[in-house]
DNA sequence: AATGAATGAGACTTCATTCAT
DNA sequence: CATGAATGAAGTCTCATTCAT
C-alpha cells in the first residue's frame, strides 16, 4: 500500500482476516487505480476492482455506497496524496521561496505521484471531468490551494529579484501548464520523455524567468553560461 | 476520405433518407464528440450518440463495425482535423520559421480545435490511452509529424539567431508540454484560463527563449519594453 | 441450377438483367440451401442468402413474403425434387416391382439428392420440425406418397415370392428407416460411410428379406453364393 | 463432473437462492432441451430458456460462458446420457453378446432417451452439425465408442454362430442406420411409428441376420415359423 | 425491378447492486 | 464481516423488414 492516507492516521491493523475498515477501503482504492490504469475507466468494473484487490464482489458495497462513490473517493485520494506531497516542501519553515518552488516541482514529478499507473488515472478523471461536476469539485479544491501557494512564492521571488516585467501570476500559470503537459507526455510517450526531462525543462524555464534565483541545468552540465 | 465533414460541408444530398454514406459517418462522429463531451466516455452509449445524431440506433453498425471502431474513428478524425489545422500554416512557403511556429501555436488554440467540447474528448481518449494501444497509435502517428516539424522550426530559428546555448529539441518539448497543459486548464478552469491566456503565455515563453524573433505580448500591450 | 423445378416448367429466361421471376426465386432457394449448409439454420440470415445469391437484400421480399415463407418454400423444393427423383423409376411401366424398389433406393442416394449440402438442410428442417407444423406438413405429404408406393411394391414382391411370413409394411418401414439413418451417417461421417455403402447395405437387407428377388452385392462381387 | 443431474438427483440444497451450481447448471440444460423441443433451435433464446427454468435472464452467463457454450454443453449432456444408458447393458459381465446387443437396442429406444422432446433436440443438433465442428466433435466421440462395441459384439456373435458370409461391420453399420432412421420416424410420425415398432423391426433384422441367436418377434406372435 | 440505407424490435451479454447464507 | 449467487436494467449488436430512390 502506497499511502494509507492522512484521512485515517490512527487506523490500526486488526489481527488476521478482519483488516480494519480503513485498510480495506484503501485496498479497494488502490485496486481501483490499478484497474483504471490497466483496463481504462470504461473497462473498470466492480469485478475487475475486487478481483485485483483479492476480495469478493459483495464487499464493495460495505465500504462504498456505490461505484460512483468509489470513483470519487479514488480521485480524492489521489488529489490528497498529491497535496500532501507538495505541502511537505512548502511547510518547511527554513526554506527560501525558490527552494519551496522547486519542492513543488519535485513533488509533481516524484515517482510516487508521477508514474504511469497514477497518471493514467488522473487523465481518466480529467476526461470525465467535463461531464461530472463532482470530479471538478474535488480537483479544483486541491488545485486552488496549490495555485495560491505557487503564485505567492512566485511573487516573493519576483519581488526579491526585482523582475519587474514579470507577472508572478503568469509564471504560476505557465508552471501549472508545464506540470500537466509534461505529465501527459510522460504518460503517452514514456520512452521519449521522462520525469527527469520534465524537471530539467522546468528548471530551464525558471532560469529564464528568474535568472538570479535559478540556474539552467543545461549550463550546469556544459559549463556554457549564457545568461 | 480524410475529413469528409470539413472537406465537403455542403456536398450533395445532406438530409433525408439517403444522405451520402460519408455524411452520415461524419454526423455520427460529430454526435460521438458531442456525447463524450456531455456524458463522459463512460456515459456515452450507442443510444446517446444516435439520439444526438437524430438517427435510429440500428444505423451505427451500418456505418461502423462496432462501438470500438466508432471511437477510434472519432479520435482519428480529431487528430486529422488538428493536423490539417497546423499544416495550413506550416505549408505556406513565404512564411519565416518563427511565423510558422506561431502558426502552430495558433492552430492549437484555434476555436475550432480548442473548445471545451473537443478538449473533453481529447482528454477522455488520453485517459483511456494507457489501456488501449489503438488510441496511442492514432495519437502518436499525428504527434510524431508535428514534433518533427516543430523541432526543425526551432532549430532554424536557433541557428538564425545564434542562440547557441538553447537546444531546439528542448524548446519543442517545452512547447508541446505547454500546449497540452494549457488545454487542460482551459478545459477544467474555463473561467480562469482562456485560449488567449494560453497563446499569450506561450509567446512570453518564446520571447524569453528567442528574444530576437519574438516579442512578449505584455510589452506590446503596455508599451513597456523590457528586452 | 440443379433443378428449376416442376413448379415452373415453362419459365423462360428473359434477357439480360431481368431474369424471370421463377429463375430469381430458384436462385434464392438454391442460395438458402447453400447458406443453411454452410452456416447452419441458426446462422442463415437474409444477408447470407442474398450474399450467396449475388443479389441485393431488398429483393427477397419481392419473391417471398418473408423469411418464414422462403424457408418453407425451400423445404418444399427439396421434397419435390426428391419425389420427382423416385417417381421417375416407379413410373416406368415396363419395370418389375423389385426393379422399381431398387429405383427408389437409387433415387434416395442419387448424388443430386444425397449430398452433404442438401442432407444438412434436410436435417436442419427435421430439427425444426417438432416446433413447426408447416414443416411437418410439407414433409409428410411427400413421405406419405412414397410410403404407399413402397408398401405396394413390397406387397407385390412378397406375394410374387410367397414370402408369407414377411409383412410388406414392416419391410417398407425398415427401408424408410434405413434411408434416413444412412443419410445421417453420410452427413456426419462422410469419410466412414458413403452413398455406395448405403446402397450396398440396403441390398444386403433386401437379399435377406426377399432372397428370390434380390442378390446380396457381396455374393455378386466375390462369386461366393451364399443363399 | 460428468453428469451431475443424474448422478446426484437428490443432492444437497436444490431450490431457493443457493441451489448448488451443478444443480442450476442442469436445470438450465434441461430448460434448453425443453425450449429447443418446443420452439426449435432458431426459436430458442436465452429468454425462452430462462423462462422455462424459472430463472432470471442474467443467470445463464453466470453458469455458462455464453449461448454457444450452453448449447454445446446441452449436446454433451445428451450424448453422455445416451452413452451411460447403453453402457449399463454392455458392462454386465454375465450377459451373452447377443443379450448385450439387445441391451444397446433397448438403450436407444428407452423412454428416457427416445422421446419426442429429446429426439427433436438431437435432430436440431444434427441439422447444425455440418456448420459447427464443435457439435460434430461431441457427437463423434460418443458414437465412436458405441460403434466399436457394437462391431465387437457382432463379431463375437458371427463367430459363435459361424455366419461366415456376414460381415460384422456391415451389420453394425446397418444397426446404426436403423437406430437413427427409426428415431427420425418416431419424431416426425409419432402416431404411425412407435418405440416398440422400432425395436420389433430391429429384432426382425437381427433374426434374419443371426437366426441362431435371435428370434423374430413376428414369428413369436403368430407361431408361423419361416426360417 | 432492383437497390441498399434506414428502422427498430429483440437478441445476447454485461454488470452494479442486492441479499440469503 | 464476508461471500458469491442471483437479479434485472441497460448496454451492444443483429437482422428481418420497409421504402425512397
Amino acid at each position: 500500500m502506497d499511502n494509507p492516507g492522512a484521512a485515517q492516521p490512527n487506523s490500526v491493523r486488526k489481527t488476521g482476516r478482519t483488516a480494519s475498515k480503513a485498510v480495506r477501503r484503501q485496498q479497494l482504492i488502490d485496486a481501483t487505480i490499478e484497474s483504471i490504469s490497466k483496463h481504462g475507466i470504461t473497462g473498470t468494473t466492480m469485478t475487475t476492482v475486487t478481483g485485483i484487490a483479492g476480495m469478493s464482489i459483495g464487499i464493495v458495497n460495505f465500504h462504498f455506497k456505490n461505484k460512483k462513490t468509489l470513483f470519487e473517493d479514488t480521485l480524492r485520494f489521489l488529489a490528497e496524496e498529491h497535496r500532501d506531497q507538495w505541502r511537505k516542501s512548502v511547510s518547511k519553515a527554513d526554506l527560501t521561496p525558490d527552494a519551496k518552488l522547486l519542492g513543488i516541482v519535485d513533488a509533481h514529478f516524484h515517482p510516487r505521484i508521477c508514474n504511469r499507473k497514477k497518471l493514467s488515472v488522473w487523465f481518466a478523471f480529467y476526461g470525465e471531468a467535463s461531464a461530472r461536476a463532482a470530479y471538478r469539485d474535488i480537483m479544483s479544491e486541491i488545485d486552488e490551494e496549490r495555485w495560491l501557494v505557487s503564485t505567492r512564492l512566485c511573487r516573493e521571488i519576483a519581488e526579491d529579484g526585482g523582475y519587474d516585467g514579470t507577472d508572478p501570476e503568469h509564471v504560476a500559470e505557465t508552471l501549472e501548464g508545464l506540470y500537466d503537459g509534461f505529465c501527459l507526455n510522460i504518460l503517452i510517450y514514456p520512452k521519449e520523455f521522462s520525469r527527469e526531462d520534465a524537471k530539467t525543462r522546468i528548471r530551464d524555464y525558471l532560469a529564464k524567468t528568474f535568472p538570479k534565483h535559478f540556474t539552467a541545468p543545461f549550463a550546469a552540465q556544459n559549463g556554457m553560461d549564457r545568461q
